[in-house]
DNA sequence: GCCGTTTTCGGCCCGACTGTTTTCAGTCG
Protein backbone atom coordinates (compact mmCIF):
# COMPACT_ATOMS: atom_id res chain seq x y z
CA UNK A 1 0.00 0.00 0.00
CA UNK A 2 1.27 3.31 -1.13
CA UNK A 3 1.18 6.43 1.08
CA UNK A 4 -1.56 7.75 -1.43
CA UNK A 5 -3.84 4.90 -1.68
CA UNK A 6 -4.07 5.18 2.38
CA UNK A 7 -4.71 8.59 2.18
CA UNK A 8 -7.06 8.41 -0.61
CA UNK A 9 -9.12 5.51 1.71
CA UNK A 10 -9.17 7.81 4.39
CA UNK A 11 -10.23 10.37 2.10
CA UNK A 12 -13.19 8.24 0.76
CA UNK A 13 -14.21 7.26 4.80
CA UNK A 14 -14.44 10.91 5.68
CA UNK A 15 -16.70 11.19 2.13
CA UNK A 16 -19.19 8.20 3.70
CA UNK A 17 -19.17 9.96 6.95
CA UNK A 18 -20.33 12.83 5.62
CA UNK A 19 -23.59 10.96 3.67
CA UNK A 20 -24.34 9.29 7.55
CA UNK A 21 -23.95 12.80 8.83
CA UNK A 22 -21.38 11.63 11.41
CA UNK A 23 -19.89 14.12 13.46
CA UNK A 24 -18.38 16.37 11.59
CA UNK A 25 -15.15 16.94 13.49
CA UNK A 26 -14.39 13.60 13.18
CA UNK A 27 -14.80 13.54 9.08
CA UNK A 28 -12.68 16.54 9.72
CA UNK A 29 -10.00 14.08 11.23
CA UNK A 30 -10.10 11.68 8.31
CA UNK A 31 -9.53 14.53 5.64
CA UNK A 32 -6.41 16.18 8.19
CA UNK A 33 -5.10 12.89 8.77
CA UNK A 34 -5.25 11.61 4.86
CA UNK A 35 -3.53 14.87 4.10
CA UNK A 36 -0.65 14.54 6.73
CA UNK A 37 -0.02 10.91 5.18
CA UNK A 38 -0.40 12.83 1.46
CA UNK A 39 2.27 14.98 2.17
CA UNK A 40 4.71 12.83 4.03
CA UNK A 41 8.37 12.80 3.05
CA UNK A 42 8.43 8.99 4.39
CA UNK A 43 7.06 5.42 2.82
CA UNK A 44 4.53 5.01 5.13
CA UNK A 45 5.58 1.65 4.69
CA UNK A 46 8.27 2.33 6.74
CA UNK A 47 7.02 4.39 9.02
CA UNK A 48 4.50 1.10 10.10
CA UNK A 49 7.73 -1.56 10.48
CA UNK A 50 9.48 1.54 12.65
CA UNK A 51 6.64 1.45 14.65
CA UNK A 52 6.43 5.38 13.79
CA UNK A 53 2.79 5.69 12.86
CA UNK A 54 1.52 7.88 16.15
CA UNK A 55 4.23 10.06 14.81
CA UNK A 56 1.70 11.64 11.79
CA UNK A 57 -0.05 14.34 12.37
CA UNK A 58 -3.57 13.69 13.15
CA UNK A 59 -2.96 10.32 13.52
CA UNK A 60 -4.29 8.42 16.50
CA UNK A 61 -4.83 5.26 18.11
CA UNK A 62 -7.69 4.42 15.41
CA UNK A 63 -7.16 5.88 12.74
CA UNK A 64 -3.28 4.18 13.36
CA UNK A 65 -4.68 1.10 13.82
CA UNK A 66 -6.87 1.14 10.79
CA UNK A 67 -3.49 1.86 8.86
CA UNK A 68 -1.72 -1.24 10.24
CA UNK A 69 -4.72 -3.19 9.27
CA UNK A 70 -4.50 -1.73 5.75
CA UNK A 71 -0.76 -2.27 5.68
CA UNK A 72 -0.85 -6.04 6.84
CA UNK A 73 -3.88 -6.94 4.77
CA UNK A 74 -4.10 -4.67 2.08
CA UNK A 75 -7.86 -3.92 3.36
CA UNK A 76 -9.77 -2.99 5.62
CA UNK A 77 -12.91 -4.05 7.45
CA UNK A 78 -14.72 -1.06 8.84
CA UNK A 79 -14.02 0.46 4.98
CA UNK A 80 -15.57 -2.41 3.16
CA UNK A 81 -18.70 -2.16 5.67
CA UNK A 82 -19.25 1.38 4.76
CA UNK A 83 -19.08 0.82 1.26
CA UNK A 84 -21.89 -1.74 1.49
CA UNK A 85 -23.88 1.34 3.06
CA UNK A 86 -23.80 3.94 0.47
CA UNK A 87 -24.28 3.55 -2.94
CA UNK A 88 -21.16 3.71 -5.00
CA UNK A 89 -22.34 6.28 -7.34
CA UNK A 90 -23.53 8.50 -4.28
CA UNK A 91 -19.28 9.22 -4.11
CA UNK A 92 -19.14 10.03 -7.43
CA UNK A 93 -21.60 12.51 -7.47
CA UNK A 94 -19.89 14.72 -4.48
CA UNK A 95 -17.79 16.39 -7.36
CA UNK A 96 -20.69 17.97 -9.41
CA UNK A 97 -20.33 21.52 -8.36
CA UNK A 98 -22.84 23.16 -6.44
CA UNK A 99 -24.21 19.74 -5.05
CA UNK A 100 -23.37 18.22 -1.56
CA UNK A 101 -24.07 15.12 0.34
CA UNK A 102 -27.27 16.31 1.08
CA UNK A 103 -28.65 17.25 -1.91
CA UNK A 104 -26.96 13.89 -2.88
CA UNK A 105 -28.63 11.89 -0.06
CA UNK A 106 -32.45 13.74 -0.58
CA UNK A 107 -32.40 12.88 -4.75
CA UNK A 108 -31.25 9.53 -3.92
CA UNK A 109 -33.92 8.90 -1.39
CA UNK A 110 -36.80 10.86 -3.30
CA UNK A 111 -35.91 9.60 -7.05
CA UNK A 112 -34.01 6.72 -6.44
CA UNK A 113 -30.87 8.12 -8.55
CA UNK A 114 -27.49 6.33 -8.00
CA UNK A 115 -25.22 7.31 -10.84
CA UNK A 116 -24.23 10.29 -12.25
CA UNK A 117 -25.93 9.39 -15.45
CA UNK A 118 -29.38 8.50 -13.77
CA UNK A 119 -28.97 12.09 -12.35
CA UNK A 120 -28.29 13.70 -15.87
CA UNK A 121 -31.36 12.11 -16.58
CA UNK A 122 -34.07 13.23 -13.99
CA UNK A 123 -32.62 17.06 -14.53
CA UNK A 124 -33.20 16.59 -18.62
CA UNK A 125 -36.77 15.06 -17.64
CA UNK A 126 -37.21 18.38 -15.46
CA UNK A 127 -38.09 15.89 -12.56
CA UNK A 128 -35.47 17.70 -9.48
CA UNK A 129 -37.15 21.17 -10.02
CA UNK A 130 -40.73 19.57 -8.24
CA UNK A 131 -39.03 18.28 -5.35
CA UNK A 132 -38.61 20.48 -2.05
CA UNK A 133 -35.72 23.10 -1.93
CA UNK A 134 -34.93 22.57 -5.83
CA UNK A 135 -35.40 25.19 -8.97
CA UNK A 136 -35.21 24.46 -12.37
CA UNK A 137 -31.71 26.85 -11.99
CA UNK A 138 -30.30 24.11 -9.65
CA UNK A 139 -31.01 21.73 -12.23
CA UNK A 140 -29.61 23.34 -15.12
CA UNK A 141 -26.35 23.60 -12.97
CA UNK A 142 -26.74 19.76 -12.29
CA UNK A 143 -26.38 19.41 -15.98
CA UNK A 144 -23.69 21.32 -16.56
CA UNK A 145 -21.83 20.29 -13.94
CA UNK A 146 -22.10 16.64 -15.00
CA UNK A 147 -20.96 17.93 -18.64
CA UNK A 148 -18.34 19.41 -17.46
CA UNK A 149 -17.20 16.24 -15.36
CA UNK A 150 -17.95 13.89 -18.04
CA UNK A 151 -16.04 16.44 -20.80
CA UNK A 152 -12.79 16.16 -18.18
CA UNK A 153 -12.75 12.12 -16.99
CA UNK A 154 -10.68 11.03 -19.34
CA UNK A 155 -7.76 12.90 -18.47
CA UNK A 156 -5.75 13.28 -14.75
CA UNK A 157 -3.25 16.24 -13.87
CA UNK A 158 0.09 15.98 -14.38
CA UNK A 159 0.87 16.49 -10.71
CA UNK A 160 -1.41 13.04 -10.24
CA UNK A 161 -0.12 11.14 -12.90
CA UNK A 162 3.68 12.40 -13.19
CA UNK A 163 4.69 11.04 -10.25
CA UNK A 164 3.35 8.20 -10.69
CA UNK A 165 5.33 8.37 -14.55
CA UNK A 166 8.69 8.93 -12.85
CA UNK A 167 8.26 6.22 -10.25
CA UNK A 168 7.57 3.35 -12.70
CA UNK A 169 10.36 5.22 -15.04
CA UNK A 170 13.01 4.91 -11.77
CA UNK A 171 11.96 1.01 -11.55
CA UNK A 172 12.42 0.48 -15.19
CA UNK A 173 15.88 2.00 -15.36
CA UNK A 174 17.06 0.24 -12.33
CA UNK A 175 16.77 -2.94 -14.39
CA UNK A 176 20.32 -4.66 -15.76
CA UNK A 177 18.86 -5.12 -19.18
CA UNK A 178 17.91 -1.66 -19.59
CA UNK A 179 19.95 0.43 -21.16
CA UNK A 180 18.04 3.46 -21.29
CA UNK A 181 14.27 4.85 -20.72
CA UNK A 182 12.51 8.36 -20.87
CA UNK A 183 8.66 9.19 -20.34
CA UNK A 184 7.36 10.25 -23.57
CA UNK A 185 4.33 11.55 -24.87
CA UNK A 186 2.07 14.19 -23.53
CA UNK A 187 3.63 13.66 -19.99
CA UNK A 188 6.99 14.59 -21.70
CA UNK A 189 5.29 17.25 -23.16
CA UNK A 190 4.10 18.94 -20.04
CA UNK A 191 0.48 19.04 -20.05
CA UNK A 192 -1.44 20.03 -17.58
CA UNK A 193 -3.68 17.18 -18.04
CA UNK A 194 -2.46 13.71 -19.48
CA UNK A 195 -4.72 10.99 -20.12
CA UNK A 196 -1.99 8.34 -19.72
CA UNK A 197 1.92 7.58 -19.01
CA UNK A 198 3.91 6.51 -21.90
CA UNK A 199 7.46 5.03 -21.53
CA UNK A 200 10.47 4.44 -24.18
CA UNK A 201 13.15 1.50 -23.08
CA UNK A 202 15.89 0.55 -24.67
CA UNK A 203 16.92 -2.53 -24.18
CA UNK A 204 18.68 -5.87 -25.85
CA UNK A 205 16.45 -8.39 -23.49
CA UNK A 206 12.83 -7.63 -24.16
CA UNK A 207 11.92 -10.80 -22.29
CA UNK A 208 14.08 -9.95 -19.34
CA UNK A 209 12.39 -6.53 -19.10
CA UNK A 210 9.21 -7.86 -19.89
CA UNK A 211 9.27 -10.58 -17.15
CA UNK A 212 10.63 -8.17 -14.23
CA UNK A 213 7.73 -5.49 -14.89
CA UNK A 214 5.32 -7.81 -14.29
CA UNK A 215 6.81 -7.75 -10.52
CA UNK A 216 6.35 -4.13 -10.22
CA UNK A 217 3.91 -3.77 -7.20
CA UNK A 218 2.18 -0.88 -8.57
CA UNK A 219 0.80 -2.54 -11.53
CA UNK A 220 -2.96 -3.66 -11.47
CA UNK A 221 -3.32 -4.98 -14.64
CA UNK A 222 -2.13 -6.02 -17.84
CA UNK A 223 -4.29 -5.88 -20.98
CA UNK A 224 -1.96 -6.14 -23.30
CA UNK A 225 1.56 -7.72 -24.20
CA UNK A 226 2.63 -7.74 -27.61
CA UNK A 227 6.78 -7.65 -29.10
CA UNK A 228 7.76 -3.99 -28.42
CA UNK A 229 4.53 -3.02 -26.05
CA UNK A 230 2.85 -3.75 -23.05
CA UNK A 231 -0.17 -2.03 -22.01
CA UNK A 232 -2.14 -1.76 -18.91
CA UNK A 233 -3.32 0.35 -15.78
CA UNK A 234 -1.19 1.28 -12.80
CA UNK A 235 -3.35 1.91 -9.40
CA UNK A 236 -5.85 4.57 -9.62
CA UNK A 237 -6.72 2.90 -12.90
CA UNK A 238 -4.01 5.24 -14.70
CA UNK A 239 -3.30 3.67 -18.48
CA UNK A 240 0.50 2.94 -19.25
CA UNK A 241 2.36 2.07 -22.15
CA UNK A 242 5.82 0.84 -22.23
CA UNK A 243 7.33 0.80 -25.54
CA UNK A 244 10.71 -1.24 -26.17
CA UNK A 245 13.27 -0.62 -28.26
CA UNK A 246 16.18 -2.27 -29.15
CA UNK A 247 19.40 0.82 -28.24
CA UNK A 248 19.53 1.35 -32.01
CA UNK A 249 16.02 2.51 -32.28
CA UNK A 250 15.70 4.01 -29.12
CA UNK A 251 16.59 7.20 -29.61
CA UNK A 252 14.25 7.84 -33.03
CA UNK A 253 11.11 5.82 -30.93
CA UNK A 254 11.43 8.02 -28.10
CA UNK A 255 11.19 11.15 -30.91
CA UNK A 256 8.09 9.94 -32.00
CA UNK A 257 6.15 9.00 -29.07
CA UNK A 258 6.88 12.28 -28.06
CA UNK A 259 4.85 14.12 -30.33
CA UNK A 260 2.81 15.93 -30.67
CA UNK A 261 1.08 14.43 -33.41
CA UNK A 262 0.73 18.11 -35.28
CA UNK A 263 4.55 18.78 -34.31
CA UNK A 264 5.37 15.44 -36.24
CA UNK A 265 3.02 16.87 -39.11
CA UNK A 266 4.53 19.69 -39.24
CA UNK A 267 8.08 18.46 -39.47
CA UNK A 268 6.92 15.38 -41.64
CA UNK A 269 4.06 16.34 -43.91
CA UNK A 270 3.94 13.62 -45.95
CA UNK A 271 4.43 11.06 -42.66
CA UNK A 272 7.60 10.43 -40.57
CA UNK A 273 10.36 8.91 -42.70
CA UNK A 274 12.31 5.90 -41.21
CA UNK A 275 14.52 7.05 -38.59
CA UNK A 276 17.33 5.02 -37.91
CA UNK A 277 20.97 5.49 -36.74
CA UNK A 278 20.18 7.99 -34.54
CA UNK A 279 21.88 9.02 -30.87
CA UNK A 280 19.59 12.39 -30.06
CA UNK A 281 17.24 14.38 -30.81
CA UNK A 282 19.81 17.39 -31.39
CA UNK A 283 20.71 15.09 -34.25
CA UNK A 284 17.17 14.35 -35.53
CA UNK A 285 16.67 18.22 -35.27
CA UNK A 286 19.75 19.01 -36.93
CA UNK A 287 19.21 16.78 -39.86
CA UNK A 288 16.27 18.71 -40.61
CA UNK A 289 18.14 22.37 -40.40
CA UNK A 290 16.83 22.94 -36.99
CA UNK A 291 17.71 23.79 -33.63
CA UNK A 292 16.75 21.12 -31.04
CA UNK A 293 13.57 21.59 -29.63
CA UNK A 294 12.55 20.76 -25.94
CA UNK A 295 10.04 18.52 -25.60
CA UNK A 296 7.35 21.25 -24.09
CA UNK A 297 7.49 23.41 -27.11
CA UNK A 298 6.50 20.68 -29.44
CA UNK A 299 2.96 21.85 -29.95
CA UNK A 300 2.86 23.32 -32.89
CA UNK A 301 2.94 26.56 -32.10
CA UNK A 302 5.11 28.14 -34.20
CA UNK A 303 8.31 26.57 -32.50
CA UNK A 304 9.32 24.37 -35.77
CA UNK A 305 9.57 28.06 -37.60
CA UNK A 306 11.19 29.19 -34.71
CA UNK A 307 13.93 26.75 -34.51
CA UNK A 308 14.79 27.01 -38.21
CA UNK A 309 15.18 30.76 -37.96
CA UNK A 310 17.63 29.93 -34.99
CA UNK A 311 15.38 32.06 -32.41
CA UNK A 312 13.94 29.62 -29.89
CA UNK A 313 13.97 31.04 -26.45
CA UNK A 314 16.24 29.82 -23.60
CA UNK A 315 13.38 28.41 -21.67
CA UNK A 316 13.31 28.97 -17.84
CA UNK A 317 14.66 26.20 -15.55
CA UNK A 318 13.99 24.91 -11.94
CA UNK A 319 17.40 26.00 -10.87
CA UNK A 320 16.75 29.92 -12.31
CA UNK A 321 14.24 30.58 -9.53
CA UNK A 322 16.31 32.38 -6.39
CA UNK A 323 13.15 32.53 -4.50
CA UNK A 324 9.23 31.95 -4.59
CA UNK A 325 6.69 35.06 -3.78
CA UNK A 326 3.81 33.08 -2.42
CA UNK A 327 2.98 30.59 0.14
CA UNK A 328 1.07 30.10 3.20
CA UNK A 329 2.15 29.12 6.77
CA UNK A 330 0.62 27.43 10.20
CA UNK A 331 -0.71 31.08 10.56
CA UNK A 332 -3.39 31.04 8.09
CA UNK A 333 -4.48 27.35 6.28
CA UNK A 334 -0.91 25.86 5.74
CA UNK A 335 0.33 23.07 7.93
CA UNK A 336 3.77 23.94 8.23
CA UNK A 337 5.45 26.01 10.74
CA UNK A 338 7.50 29.04 9.47
CA UNK A 339 11.16 27.85 10.72
CA UNK A 340 10.16 24.87 8.30
CA UNK A 341 9.30 26.93 5.45
CA UNK A 342 12.83 28.33 5.77
CA UNK A 343 14.69 25.23 6.13
CA UNK A 344 12.71 23.86 3.09
CA UNK A 345 13.47 27.23 1.20
CA UNK A 346 17.04 26.82 2.17
CA UNK A 347 17.29 23.34 0.62
CA UNK A 348 16.11 24.33 -2.45
CA UNK A 349 19.00 26.63 -2.77
CA UNK A 350 16.69 29.79 -2.32
CA UNK A 351 17.59 32.98 -0.95
CA UNK A 352 13.98 34.47 -0.03
CA UNK A 353 10.63 33.08 0.39
CA UNK A 354 7.30 35.50 1.18
CA UNK A 355 5.65 34.35 3.26
CA UNK A 356 1.80 35.25 2.18
CA UNK A 357 -1.03 34.13 4.45
CA UNK A 358 -4.81 34.96 3.80
CA UNK A 359 -5.80 37.96 4.73
CA UNK A 360 -8.68 38.71 7.60
CA UNK A 361 -12.29 37.97 5.94
CA UNK A 362 -11.53 34.35 4.22
CA UNK A 363 -12.06 33.02 7.86
CA UNK A 364 -12.14 29.28 7.31
CA UNK A 365 -8.74 29.75 5.79
CA UNK A 366 -7.24 31.20 9.40
CA UNK A 367 -6.92 34.87 7.69
CA UNK A 368 -5.23 36.88 9.75
CA UNK A 369 -6.69 40.07 11.40
CA UNK A 370 -3.81 42.86 11.65
CA UNK A 371 -3.04 42.20 15.27
CA UNK A 372 -2.23 38.50 13.73
CA UNK A 373 -0.13 40.00 11.08
CA UNK A 374 1.91 42.08 13.05
CA UNK A 375 2.67 39.21 15.42
CA UNK A 376 3.59 37.00 12.28
CA UNK A 377 5.97 40.16 11.56
CA UNK A 378 7.64 39.89 14.80
CA UNK A 379 8.07 35.95 14.41
CA UNK A 380 9.72 36.62 10.93
CA UNK A 381 12.00 39.20 12.22
CA UNK A 382 13.39 36.85 14.88
CA UNK A 383 13.95 34.00 12.40
CA UNK A 384 15.58 36.28 9.74
CA UNK A 385 18.11 36.94 12.76
CA UNK A 386 19.29 33.29 12.23
CA UNK A 387 20.09 33.44 8.48
CA UNK A 388 22.30 35.13 6.68
CA UNK A 389 22.03 33.37 3.32
CA UNK A 390 18.22 33.36 3.37
CA UNK A 391 15.25 35.94 4.40
CA UNK A 392 11.65 35.41 4.74
CA UNK A 393 9.95 38.12 3.02
CA UNK A 394 6.49 39.81 4.43
CA UNK A 395 3.64 39.59 2.77
CA UNK A 396 0.03 38.81 2.05
CA UNK A 397 -2.27 37.28 0.02
CA UNK A 398 -4.83 39.92 0.35
CA UNK A 399 -8.43 38.91 -0.81
CA UNK A 400 -9.50 40.98 -3.88
CA UNK A 401 -13.52 41.69 -1.84
CA UNK A 402 -16.41 41.83 -4.39
CA UNK A 403 -16.12 44.95 -5.27
CA UNK A 404 -12.66 45.50 -6.15
CA UNK A 405 -11.34 46.48 -2.99
CA UNK A 406 -8.80 44.95 -0.55
CA UNK A 407 -9.17 43.11 2.67
CA UNK A 408 -6.58 45.05 4.41
CA UNK A 409 -5.89 49.42 4.76
CA UNK A 410 -3.45 50.95 2.26
CA UNK A 411 -1.26 52.04 5.13
CA UNK A 412 -0.65 48.04 6.00
CA UNK A 413 0.06 47.28 2.59
CA UNK A 414 2.11 49.68 2.35
CA UNK A 415 4.54 48.28 5.25
CA UNK A 416 4.40 44.59 3.34
CA UNK A 417 7.46 43.87 1.07
CA UNK A 418 5.26 41.48 -0.98
CA UNK A 419 1.56 41.49 -1.55
CA UNK A 420 -0.36 39.22 -3.73
CA UNK A 421 -4.33 39.76 -4.53
CA UNK A 422 -6.29 36.94 -5.13
CA UNK A 423 -9.93 36.12 -5.64
CA UNK A 424 -11.48 33.32 -3.24
CA UNK A 425 -14.71 34.55 -3.26
CA UNK A 426 -18.06 35.59 -5.56
CA UNK A 427 -17.29 33.61 -8.52
CA UNK A 428 -20.85 33.89 -10.50
CA UNK A 429 -19.89 37.66 -11.33
CA UNK A 430 -21.12 38.79 -14.76
CA UNK A 431 -18.01 39.22 -17.21
CA UNK A 432 -17.91 43.03 -17.24
CA UNK A 433 -18.39 43.38 -13.10
CA UNK A 434 -15.36 40.39 -12.34
CA UNK A 435 -13.04 42.15 -15.29
CA UNK A 436 -13.48 45.51 -13.29
CA UNK A 437 -13.37 44.05 -9.90
CA UNK A 438 -9.80 42.35 -10.80
CA UNK A 439 -8.68 45.59 -13.13
CA UNK A 440 -9.11 47.69 -9.48
CA UNK A 441 -6.96 45.68 -7.69
CA UNK A 442 -4.50 45.58 -10.45
CA UNK A 443 -3.95 49.43 -10.68
CA UNK A 444 -4.01 49.55 -6.82
CA UNK A 445 -0.37 50.94 -5.96
CA UNK A 446 0.13 48.37 -3.13
CA UNK A 447 -0.28 45.21 -5.08
CA UNK A 448 2.63 43.76 -6.39
CA UNK A 449 0.81 40.61 -8.17
CA UNK A 450 -1.76 39.24 -8.95
CA UNK A 451 -2.40 35.72 -7.45
CA UNK A 452 -4.08 32.31 -9.54
CA UNK A 453 -6.05 35.23 -12.20
CA UNK A 454 -8.88 32.94 -13.47
CA UNK A 455 -9.53 30.72 -10.76
CA UNK A 456 -9.49 27.99 -12.69
CA UNK A 457 -9.01 24.82 -10.95
CA UNK A 458 -8.60 21.79 -13.21
CA UNK A 459 -11.29 18.60 -13.67
CA UNK A 460 -12.93 20.78 -11.17
CA UNK A 461 -13.75 23.91 -11.79
CA UNK A 462 -13.42 26.23 -14.73
CA UNK A 463 -12.57 29.84 -14.93
CA UNK A 464 -14.29 32.67 -14.20
CA UNK A 465 -15.92 35.15 -16.63
CA UNK A 466 -12.81 37.96 -17.46
CA UNK A 467 -11.99 39.99 -20.32
CA UNK A 468 -8.56 38.89 -20.47
CA UNK A 469 -7.67 41.24 -23.07
CA UNK A 470 -8.51 43.87 -20.79
CA UNK A 471 -6.85 42.51 -18.46
CA UNK A 472 -3.60 42.00 -19.53
CA UNK A 473 -4.17 45.47 -21.40
CA UNK A 474 -4.60 46.91 -17.49
CA UNK A 475 -1.35 44.75 -16.07
CA UNK A 476 0.90 45.91 -18.42
CA UNK A 477 0.09 49.62 -18.05
CA UNK A 478 0.22 48.77 -13.94
CA UNK A 479 3.38 46.91 -14.52
CA UNK A 480 1.78 44.60 -12.14
CA UNK A 481 3.10 40.94 -11.84
CA UNK A 482 0.91 37.70 -12.65
CA UNK A 483 1.61 35.13 -11.58
CA UNK A 484 1.83 31.22 -12.29
CA UNK A 485 0.36 29.35 -9.93
CA UNK A 486 2.26 26.14 -9.92
CA UNK A 487 -0.15 24.05 -7.96
CA UNK A 488 -0.77 20.90 -10.66
CA UNK A 489 -4.89 21.78 -9.81
CA UNK A 490 -4.42 25.66 -11.29
CA UNK A 491 -1.47 26.17 -13.71
CA UNK A 492 -2.82 29.71 -13.55
CA UNK A 493 -2.26 31.66 -15.62
CA UNK A 494 -1.71 28.95 -18.48
CA UNK A 495 0.83 28.63 -20.93
CA UNK A 496 -1.19 30.24 -23.27
CA UNK A 497 -1.50 33.34 -21.64
CA UNK A 498 2.00 33.62 -20.13
CA UNK A 499 2.96 33.95 -23.26
CA UNK A 500 1.04 36.59 -24.50
CA UNK A 501 1.42 38.38 -21.37
CA UNK A 502 5.11 37.76 -21.81
CA UNK A 503 4.99 39.35 -25.20
CA UNK A 504 3.33 42.48 -24.42
CA UNK A 505 5.97 42.71 -21.49
CA UNK A 506 4.21 42.15 -18.04
CA UNK A 507 6.46 40.09 -15.71
CA UNK A 508 5.65 36.86 -14.62
CA UNK A 509 5.95 35.03 -11.02
CA UNK A 510 6.41 31.44 -10.59
CA UNK A 511 5.00 30.82 -7.36
CA UNK A 512 4.39 27.79 -5.48
CA UNK A 513 1.03 28.85 -3.20
CA UNK A 514 2.31 26.03 -0.84
CA UNK A 515 0.33 25.12 2.46
CA UNK A 516 2.82 22.94 3.36
CA UNK A 517 7.01 23.24 2.99
CA UNK A 518 6.73 20.32 0.68
CA UNK A 519 4.62 21.64 -1.56
CA UNK A 520 7.04 24.78 -1.93
CA UNK A 521 8.48 21.63 -4.52
CA UNK A 522 5.55 22.24 -6.68
CA UNK A 523 6.96 25.08 -8.59
CA UNK A 524 8.20 22.10 -10.63
CA UNK A 525 4.96 22.08 -12.26
CA UNK A 526 4.75 25.92 -12.68
CA UNK A 527 7.80 25.97 -14.40
CA UNK A 528 6.88 23.56 -16.94
CA UNK A 529 4.13 25.31 -17.57
CA UNK A 530 6.09 28.48 -17.92
CA UNK A 531 8.45 26.89 -20.18
CA UNK A 532 5.66 25.95 -22.44
CA UNK A 533 4.31 29.33 -22.22
CA UNK A 534 8.27 30.22 -24.03
CA UNK A 535 8.91 31.81 -20.66
CA UNK A 536 12.74 32.45 -20.44
CA UNK A 537 14.75 33.19 -16.86
CA UNK A 538 14.36 37.21 -17.86
CA UNK A 539 10.86 36.83 -17.98
CA UNK A 540 10.10 35.26 -14.51
CA UNK A 541 10.76 38.01 -11.80
CA UNK A 542 11.76 35.48 -8.86
CA UNK A 543 14.61 34.24 -10.88
CA UNK A 544 15.98 37.65 -9.86
CA UNK A 545 18.20 38.03 -6.68
CA UNK A 546 17.11 39.02 -3.29
CA UNK A 547 18.10 42.41 -3.71
CA UNK A 548 16.92 43.24 -7.26
CA UNK A 549 13.36 42.11 -6.64
CA UNK A 550 13.19 44.29 -3.49
CA UNK A 551 14.55 46.88 -5.28
CA UNK A 552 12.18 46.04 -8.25
CA UNK A 553 8.74 45.93 -5.65
CA UNK A 554 9.66 49.47 -4.49
CA UNK A 555 10.19 51.16 -7.49
CA UNK A 556 6.67 50.17 -8.85
CA UNK A 557 4.67 51.10 -5.88
C1' DG B 1 -11.36 11.17 15.96
C1' DC B 2 -7.46 14.19 17.49
C1' DC B 3 -5.26 17.12 20.65
C1' DG B 4 -3.08 19.38 24.98
C1' DT B 5 3.00 23.65 29.21
C1' DT B 6 -3.98 27.71 30.11
C1' DT B 7 -7.19 21.43 29.04
C1' DT B 8 -7.01 13.94 29.44
C1' DC B 9 -12.43 16.50 28.52
C1' DG B 10 -14.18 19.78 25.81
C1' DG B 11 -12.87 22.25 22.13
C1' DC B 12 -12.47 21.86 17.12
C1' DC B 13 -15.98 24.93 12.17
C1' DC B 14 -16.33 30.85 9.95
C1' DG B 15 -19.03 33.67 6.99
C1' DA B 16 -20.85 34.83 2.58
C1' DC B 17 -23.37 33.56 -1.29
C1' DT B 18 -26.99 30.99 -3.88
C1' DG B 19 -31.31 29.50 -4.89
C1' DT B 20 -34.87 28.76 -2.92
C1' DT B 21 -37.70 31.06 -0.45
C1' DT B 22 -40.24 35.21 2.20
C1' DT B 23 -36.63 33.18 6.52
C1' DC B 24 -33.26 29.67 5.58
C1' DA B 25 -30.73 25.24 4.29
C1' DG B 26 -26.95 23.89 1.63
C1' DT B 27 -22.53 24.69 -0.37
C1' DC B 28 -18.02 26.42 -0.70
C1' DG B 29 -13.56 28.42 0.07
Amino acid sequence: MTNREIARTLDHIADILEFQEENPFKIKAYRQAANSIYHLDEDIQYLYEKDRLGEIPGVGKAIKSKIEELIEKGSLEYYERLLTEVPPGLLDMLAIPGVGHKTIKMLYEQLGVTTRDELLQAAKERRIRLLPGMGSKTEFSIIKGIEMLEQYSQKNTLGFVLPMGQKMLSFIKGLDQVSEASLAGSIRRGRPLVTDIDIVVATDDEAAVRSKLANYREIKQVTESQPGHIQGFLQFNIPFEVILHTPGEYCPGLFLATGSKQHLARLFPSGPPRLEGWNSETDIYASLGLDYIPPELREDQGEVEAAAAGHLPTLIQRQDLQGDLHCHSGWSDGASKLAELGEMARDMQYSYLAITDHSRSLAISGGLNEERLAAQGEEIDRLNQTWDDFMFLKGTEVDILRDGSLDYDAELLEQLDVVVASVHTNFHLDRKKQTERIIQAIKDENVDIIGHLTGRLLNRRPAYELDLEEILAAAARSKIILEINSHPDRLDIDAELARQARDMGIKIAVNSDAHHKNDLRLVHYGIINARRGWLRKEDVINTESREAIMAYLKNNE
